[in-house]
DNA sequence: AGAATTACTGACTCAAAAGTCAGTAATTCT
DNA sequence: AGAATTACTGACTTTTGAGTCAGTAATTCT
């Protein structure tokens, strides 16, 4: 229980890299407050999953809140620019772009550290109403928008049947949300599921949601 | 900003309920703890809700994470008998059977306060992997076999198409509970989505999934 | 090279919230 | 009624982690 502190074989020497800080230290707050949650989260070990002193992140942060900000903030970059030029590049019917659309995300996104984001949105939105309201307007209702697009396109050309428009969206969305929660909350913990592969998952729900909306079922899948 | 502090209209002589402490102490713990989390929520705020004194909720818990072990498990009393129940009993197509599952679901959890468990149970997973097995042993699973079940047997008496079982469950899970999730968080922050009342959306959902699932379309809907 | 600058450190302070317990007032017992 | 019991209180101690800052060492300037 009490061995002598191990002297970290060469402490690596203090170096200086004011470029490359601010991201590291978003990214090492962004995996841990995905996994503890803010509050439970000590800015010591931020600090030390990014490998500088608890000092050194006050340097780039004003404070704990401000952190969670620029955390959240850097996770929309890496999105929807490509959502909306995916649409208005492609040619050819709505159920195959609304497949690219998921698992594009799925890839881009949802597989990587910034799949976490959602959750902890959720988990944290009641503590931070300021970064709720930015985030329902930079991402979650552009990309309601961006979906809705397509299903109404979808609709007008007659290849799906009508359907509430906003609800379906929200139909699109849930399965997908769900799969990265998950993730990062109870599959984290139990190692659970060898089945639910999430491409596996992914194309069946993109199966099943088709053949609901398609007018005339088999023409895609 | 600096009123005397109200007396309180005669501050309610004290109350020695012994039986009644419990319960009331893990319901206000539950609200606070959907509300804003298990570490940003102060033991004294949850006293002051169930009206004792911090005190008190020491005498009935042996400290903050026993509360949370308490809350969680009252969480599964009103749930599973009744879908077990109710899957017994029924007859008629399994397409009926799902949404009255799904729908009663709604009325007796999904409505109530027991509604924010998932949410919870998400924030905290990782704080928390004893209460996560437990929860997954007595709630997630039981609820999944219990939908895997109908779904099997629609899938063996033709009225279902043939899917990935266990995929399939799941897909019909998600919807209702990003409902759910959706409004411990989001939508307690915006006051979201007028079109969002939860009944039209299950109905979709269910209509969606059903199309989907159904060799003859419209045999039900 | 040495001087000047500044990114970084870690021991410190301070506030807040978990957890304790001697005392108080309902209730029950005789 | 008074004595004995015990559910409850709230002021207290302890712990924890956010935020600070005087000092240190890497880098740049001359």
């Amino acid at each position: 229980m009490s061995s002598p502190p191990v002297p970290a074989a060469s402490p690596r020497p203090r170096q200086r890299r004011k470029e490359a800080r601010p991201a590291e230290l978003t990214a090492a707050a962004l995996r841990l407050f995905v996994d503890n949650g803010f509050a439970a989260t000590r800015l010591e070990d931020v600090a030390r999953l990014a490998g500088v002193s608890k000092g050194a992140l006050y340097l780039y942060f004003e404070n704990k809140e401000a952190l969670f900000e620029a955390v959240v903030r850097e996770g929309i970059l890496p999105t929807l620019e490509e959502g909306e030029a995916m649409i208005a590049a492609h040619r050819g019917c709505r159920a195959e772009l609304l497949r690219a659309l998921v698992l594009g995300w799925w890839e881009l996104v949802g597989a990587t550290p910034y799949g976490g984001i959602p959750k902890l949105i959720i988990a944290e939105a009641r503590n931070f109403p300021g970064v709720v309201h930015f985030y329902h307007e930079q991402v979650i209702n552009r990309g309601r928008r961006l979906l809705a697009q397509v299903l109404q396109e979808g609709m007008d050309s007659g290849e799906f049947r009508p359907m509430p428009l906003a609800t379906a969206v929200d139909l699109v969305l849930a399965p997908v949300l769900m799969l990265t929660i998950w993730r990062h909350s109870i599959h984290g913990v139990l190692g659970d599921m060898p089945q639910h592969e999430p491409g596996l998952y992914l194309q069946t729900h993109l199966d099943l949601l088709l053949q609901g909306l398609l007018r005339q079922p088999g023409s895609t899948a």
